[in-house]
DNA sequence: TTTCTTTATTACAGGATGATGATATACTTA
DNA sequence: TAAGTATATCATCATCCTGTAATAAAGAAA
């Protein structure tokens, strides 16, 4: 689960990054809109946190933003402008919960779990794709009703993939989405053929068809056909 | 834009049906429980209207269910109990939006509007040209809904083509375009000439119309004469 | 017509990319 | 700590793509 904080002070900030890292998600922040914007389309995130008011740009303009790379990502806005105005433009433009500054860090918490698990993953006990099933809470993965043992990157390529159904994942993109830190940086994209290598023969191996076709010099697509 | 309204008032579904397809979508119409659910196990929607009162079921276990299905689909939830703890279910249960009813029309196509919008990348999801179809998303070209294989550099120069209709695009800006930009020598425009036969190849033998015009001594223009 | 220039077609070699298996490094867990 | 697993990298092979060159055809100009 790797968030985006976009806040401007940088105590606050900190504080929220730490809570966030000690309680287990990989979180990574972003004092100006230029910074945020920049890693929004070059990263891929699950949840972003954004501030509206920031010094150099509209934190609306990111909702936006992120709604165009990301649309599967949640976005909650912050705001110390506790306006129904504001909540509404933000909600319209795409975000999906707005939280009035200053709050606890536990609300914090419990909005983001909430979130996604309204999103995707927990919420839903089931994702069922052809013969292969996901069980996201426990992390299991059944193809013709028989449990397949997948490693942690395989199944998150997965779920990446069955998320995403028909869209076409640039080998960046899931190169980013893999790859735990956020500076790394990949001289070469050896390490997701080797991922979709082990994946695929594990989900063969059960008898399921290759859903996953490989789109030469772009990436990869997760497809019915 | 398929949609699927799952509604037992039939009046009320008539008139919902028939005001979206004019407005321009192709929308199916269940109106029981069990036709809704064997609809959403089979076939895929790019969003729901789902009532949660049914008389041989609830709404909110379909909710779940095209979430299981199609995670990527929107799910718009109707009712006529307007209560927040409905809303929030709804919400819980991996809904996008809550609409109270009775509700007007208008208000239902914006709130469809907006949460595509939302939902995929803002507008652009397909281009059509005649018998051509491109799904920038996915990579795919159909013509006369027949999928078109066509490698990188034949794609991007359809979808430069097609986003240039009518205009004439001089060799050099193609050259520039499709060499990636680097300030590549190309002392010679045989690759652009090997370039467009292959794409008119690949077209023409799906019986699509030449629609790629050479202009002697400037360059190629894409158009419907 | 003839001649020259531009485009179309064909064929193919070299290069880029992906698949696979083996190996080394990092990480977990007992 | 060591054993065992997961992950990243390397080497190799197979595959596909792309630009080029040679040739044919078509357009422009005389």
């Amino acid at each position: 689960m790797k968030l985006l904080l976009v806040e401007d002070q940088e105590d606050l900030a900190t504080s929220i990054v730490s809570f966030l890292i000690a309680t287990g998600y990989r979180c990574e922040w972003a004092c100006t809109y230029q910074e945020a914007d920049s890693r929004i389309s070059m990263f891929s995130y699950d949840c972003a946190l954004i501030d509206i008011m920031l010094p150099d740009g509209s934190g609306y303009q990111l909702v936006r933003n992120l709604r165009k790379y990301s649309p599967s990502a949640g976005i909650i806005v912050l705001s110390a402008k506790n306006s129904v105005d504001d909540k509404i433009k933000g909600l319209d433009l795409g975000a999906d919960d707005y939280l009035p500054k200053p709050f606890h860090l536990a609300e914090l918490h419990s909005r983001i779990k909430s979130l996604w698990r309204r999103r995707q993953m927990n919420g839903v006990m089931e994702l069922v794709f052809n013969e292969i099933k996901i069980i996201p809470d426990q992390m299991v993965v059944e193809v013709h009703h028989t449990p397949v043992i997948l490693t942690r990157k395989e199944y998150e390529l997965l779920l990446f993939f069955i998320t995403n159904q028909n869209r076409v994942m640039l080998k960046e993109v899931l190169a980013e989405h893999l790859s735990g830190d956020q500076a790394e940086f990949f001289n070469s994209f050896d390490f997701i053929y080797s991922h979709i290598k082990n994946l695929r023969k594990k989900l063969l191996d059960q008898g399921c068809a290759d859903y996953i076709q490989s789109i030469y010099g772009v990436g990869y697509k997760f497809t019915a056909l």
